[in-house]
DNA sequence: CCTTGACCTTCCAGTCATTGGAAGCCTTAT
DNA sequence: ATAAGGCTTCCAATGACTGGAAGGTCAAGG
């Protein structure tokens, strides 16, 4: 299998398994004489592991831990889960964040006209920092 | 007033602002004869416009137009609101990303007994590429 | 007057996870 | 023989910073 082969089985650009192998994300993959890379299935099942954490958001840090516990026979299920739930909090906490910045618009946006006067809350509130909004009365 | 004090009045790093001079979103500033930045009120403004637009997840790209409707007085509050709206979709299909991501992981984790047993559905799920759920039975 | 320390300047490099391109070698088919 | 397509390496760019090195400037204190 080349690297082109291996890609469409595994699902991971060419490129990117390239990548994958020159940060040590991957093993170096076996060469032809010409210096073809040569994949194995084993080594393909990796790759999709690897795209699929990805797909789960991972980083490629904590991939690396994950490929090294999925080949640990002696790992504990709670090492590999302690890595997931660490990246469930990330999420979350990103979540949080974004979730604030569109609910925070979405309120500037339905109390903006939209028509074509220049008055806009959301420019009001950008350039005093969202520090006092309309609805709060001053104290 | 020098960069260091544009800084702490804005609120932007003084690195950053140089950063934002280099690719255009605010004008060079002026200089003292040494070659030191000088700022003025309006330019702190400027800034902090800036840095509450990237509070709210604003991309610079973004940020440059929606400095320029603000500084238009001609501006429809349309054309703003089209703006922000725009990054809300973003938001949102972002926020629904992560969110599928942390449901997954979160559900997979639950399933997971996270003990000393090297034994994990999280790892099943990567290995197997997440196709096929431990609770829909085959057809 | 000189030094110290805190500021300012520029430029370069690194972050994260890719993606793109250029230049050149290898294999296969016509 | 040649053309197409895949493979190789290396370099550069993305977004939005952040850090550091090397050197110039300014105000205060000895």
């Amino acid at each position: 299998m080349t690297i082109g082969d291996a890609a469409k089985a595994s699902g991971v650009n060419a490129k990117l398994i390239r990548y994958y192998e020159s940060i040590g994300l991957i093993p170096a993959a076996g060469r032809t004489a010409a210096g073809y890379r040569v994949y194995s299935s084993s080594e393909v099942n990796v790759l999709r592991f690897v795209k699929r954490a990805r797909t789960l958001g991972f980083s490629i840090e904590r991939i690396q831990i994950l490929v090294g516990l999925w080949q640990d026979r002696s790992r504990s299920s709670a090492e590999v889960k302690r890595v997931a739930l660490d990246h469930v909090a990330e999420l979350e906490a990103k979540i949080a964040e974004l979730r604030a910045m569109s609910d925070t618009l979405t309120h500037l946006a339905h109390a903006c006209h939209g028509d074509e006067r220049p008055d806009c809350p959301i420019l009001r509130d950008l350039e005093e920092g969202g520090g006092n909004c309309c609805h709060e009365p001053p104290p």
